[in-house]
DNA sequence: CGATGCGTTGATAACTTTCAAATTTAGTGG
DNA sequence: CCACTAAATTTGAAAGTTATCAACGCATCG
């Protein structure tokens, strides 16, 4: 089915949130939001260390926890009927995951890179935000970003390789610090699964941005953008 | 940005939802889940009628009323810088729309067929989940079906002409009371811009799947599931 | 130094779009 | 109610895009 609405906005809800469905991703990046719900993972969290390439939590698994990468990255995907994998999303560090609706885990989730994760018992947080009104709307935020990052990705998914990949890099590179230069801990493969590309269109795509000398390459995972508006008027 | 997890299952939030942000597309067909919502809904609403191809809401519009289909359909979407027009969701009758986590909305809404659409105020709605904790539930699994729903959407969007038809039509069945027949209310540009394809190739998928006695095709808009276990294959 | 995995590049095939035209359907006016 | 015009849908052929298959380069690691 289709689209793109949700919750009130302006609403205040005292809500019985009780599994309901689906899924989300919390938002990356802008942490400054979230500052009591970090603040409270923090206090009651476990840190983890899961190394590369091993599994977090696996699809259908009872979803008890919500989870915070301290450091590393972590991608979370399913894996399809025909064996293909598409990428649920990626999350560095500061960004929050694990976040369902339903009582059962949608997607896997993996370390891409080693990664120091900070898992909280759902309960936990659920207690807290009963408590904490700013708690509970941090996580009403975070799910209202989660939807329009879904549906940002929906409008990626249409357009073409190359607007794809280069709506990809501004992405990541709105979500990472550095100036214009991305740091990328995810295979061409990983951005393929996520784009619904294959790893050569991928390749071709980069190398075609990087002769129309709107990026630089230096290594494979690092990325210079080298003319962001170009990159943007690619994106669509 | 990625993709899928929401609030969590299984907790009771209290919360402010202010302006957050975001949209998402409510549950359409079954409706028996949002007994008082949509009974509320009724009490407070107003009905109003809108001819084909009438704009129900336009994007950046504050969002301040929630609407409901009583009869007919209508359709969501938002134009993009190149021209092309993404469909958001198409809502029929008993379906719910124009819910958002943003205080303006991110998409515009028509009138598929003339439709008769209820107009709650979302205060109203707000003011009522505050009173009643099943009324605010209620939003709580629109929004989590929304999600679910973006997220199907997603996968969709990855697949092949053909498959994306194949489940599209299957999406169409779940939702319509009738057995095997469809009567699709929107037109072959509408179903290609919902899918991210052309008429020509929405078209041709449909022949092909005729051609593989999966459906059959009497008239434009109806469609008959001969075969669903060949369209869920079809499907992925 | 030879494996092994990852990324790039090339050639070809498959798929989708684009452009064009034929066909059907729907709406309007007589 | 019929005829006519406009719109929608289907179909065909050619062009463009992406996937697939294959080979090569480059790095890391025993």
């Amino acid at each position: 089915m289709p689209t793109q609405t949700a919750p009130l906005a302006g609403a205040t809800y005292p809500a019985p949130l009780r599994s309901a469905s689906s899924t989300a991703v919390p938002t990356p990046g802008h942490n400054g939001a979230h500052a009591s719900l970090v603040q409270s993972m923090q206090l009651m969290g476990t840190a983890i260390v899961y190394p590369r390439n091993t599994e977090i939590f696996g699809e259908n698994e009872p979803a008890d926890y919500l989870y915070r990468v301290v450091t590393g990255s972590v991608r979370t995907y399913k894996i399809l009927s025909d064996g293909r994998r598409q990428i649920g999303g990626f999350y560095l560090t500061g960004d929050i995951f694990g976040l369902e609706f339903a009582d059962r885990h949608m997607l896997s989730a993996e370390a891409i890179t080693e990664a120091k994760v900070l898992a909280v018992k759902r309960r936990a947080i659920n207690a807290l935000a009963g408590r904490d009104p700013a708690v509970a709307h941090e996580v009403f935020t975070l799910t209202g970003r989660e939807l329009k990052r879904v549906q940002e990705r929906m409008l990626l998914l249409v357009k073409s390789a190359q607007e794809r990949v280069a709506g990809f890099l501004l992405e990541m590179a709105a979500r990472t610090v550095a100036g214009n230069a991305v740091e990328l801990p995810m295979s061409r493969q990983d951005i393929a699964d996520y784009l619904g590309l294959t790893i050569e269109t991928v390749s071709r795509a980069l190398s075609g941005l990087e002769d129309a000398a709107a990026i630089e390459v230096p290594t494979a995972r690092r990325i210079v953008l080298c003319n962001r508006s170009a990159l943007v008027r690619m994106n669509g």
